[in-house]
DNA sequence: TCTTTTGCGATGCAGTTGCATTGCGAAAGA
DNA sequence: TCTTTCGCAATGCAACTGCATCGCAAAAGA
């Protein structure tokens, strides 16, 4: 066999520039052409890790799940062992907010694929159920009298992060509501953390 | 002078085929000849009206926001004098949500420009203080302790109408995830716990 | 050394895009 | 009736799109 190359590897390469394309202009701009120029690399590459455009874009979309996937267990594992259910979730939340400048790189290139996949539902495979298995875990984080509230806090957190894209909210304000949301949730605050 | 024609009426139909192809097919579907087309028009006619693509983009843009907010006009309209708050907010809300077969169509264009204003800040101008009021407003609906989770109330809309169109929640998940934070807010309604 | 297989660049092509230009018919004022 | 001016269609064009094809170089096995 002649020259081995790791092909996952070139295809993340590839996914990458991908998506610094698609947060500094859009979906509409991710052409092949211009996806190879950010990538550094020739058109023909791109077609050969990629048969079609289509294949690209489930691909990135694949890397933006894992992305945030890794974000929150990366933010997770910082805490220690068995931390208090309020402190664990809001860490997931705020790990899932737009609140840095890469994490708005992200948010952005998440939005466009979820306008993305509105229109074609075929594409939205992985992420139905992803949310169903959030929605259980953070009910177990909540109090037993309060699980119902568990769809509402991912709503929230999702239109929080809505408004901070759009910039009608500010980093403070998206982290008041949270916390305010937080509150009613677990009982009226004082020992909570980080407020 | 000859031939009179009402002129923003003109935009208007240019603008709702627009309206239509993007719930359908996205707005990077959305072309001066596929526009046209579904317009039953020339080309030439919406070159006519629009002088440029970002120009007819705006326009489609500031119809949206109407829509929306006559939505909102009309539903309230629809109740008595003098709602109950609660109410009165509800009616609001559920008004924004994409329900039905129509407002899903209308939610997937505002998604597809939320994408594309997430791109470029420059054409986002109105909707900026458009959501500042709308969170005043919903403020003073708010029993006066609560008064501090206006923001958080209008988030967790707009995550619902995500949701809901991304098909991760169904009609009565996203109305019951709503009772369910407006009942924290109001105080339980009779047998259901709040905090 | 020769052959085969793989990675990848180069080129070409039909279709589409936004936009500029041109021309023409029709309607209103003279 | 003539003329002007507006409404709109038609055509053209350069740039871009995704994709198919071809070809070549390098590396591993013979």
């Amino acid at each position: 066999m002649p020259k081995r190359v790791d092909r996952h590897e070139r295809r993340r390469l590839i996914a990458d520039a991908l998506m610094r394309v698609a947060a500094r202009q859009g979906l509409e701009a991710v052409s092949l052409r211009h996806v190879a120029t950010e990538a550094g690399v020739s058109p023909g590459l791109v077609q050969h890790y990629f048969r079609t455009k289509d294949e690209m874009m489930a691909f990135a979309m694949d890397v933006v799940r894992d992305r945030s996937q890794a974000r929150i267990t990366g933010a997770v594992s910082r805490l220690g062992e068995d931390p208090p259910p309020r402190h664990l979730l809001r860490t997931m939340l705020t790990a899932l907010l737009p609140l840095t400048e890469e994490s708005r790189a992200d948010g952005r290139v998440a939005l466009a694929f979820l306008a993305y996949t509105a229109v074609r539902p075929e594409a939205a495979a992985g992420t139905r159920e992803g949310t169903g298995q959030l929605v259980d875990f953070v009910a177990g984080l909540l109090p037993a009298s309060r699980r119902d509230a568990a769809a509402g806090v991912l709503a929230l957190m999702e239109g929080l992060g809505l408004y901070l894209l759009g910039g009608q909210y500010t980093v403070e304000q998206a982290l008041a509501a949270l916390d305010t949301h937080l509150d009613s949730l677990y009982g009226p605050a004082d020992g909570a953390p980080a407020r």
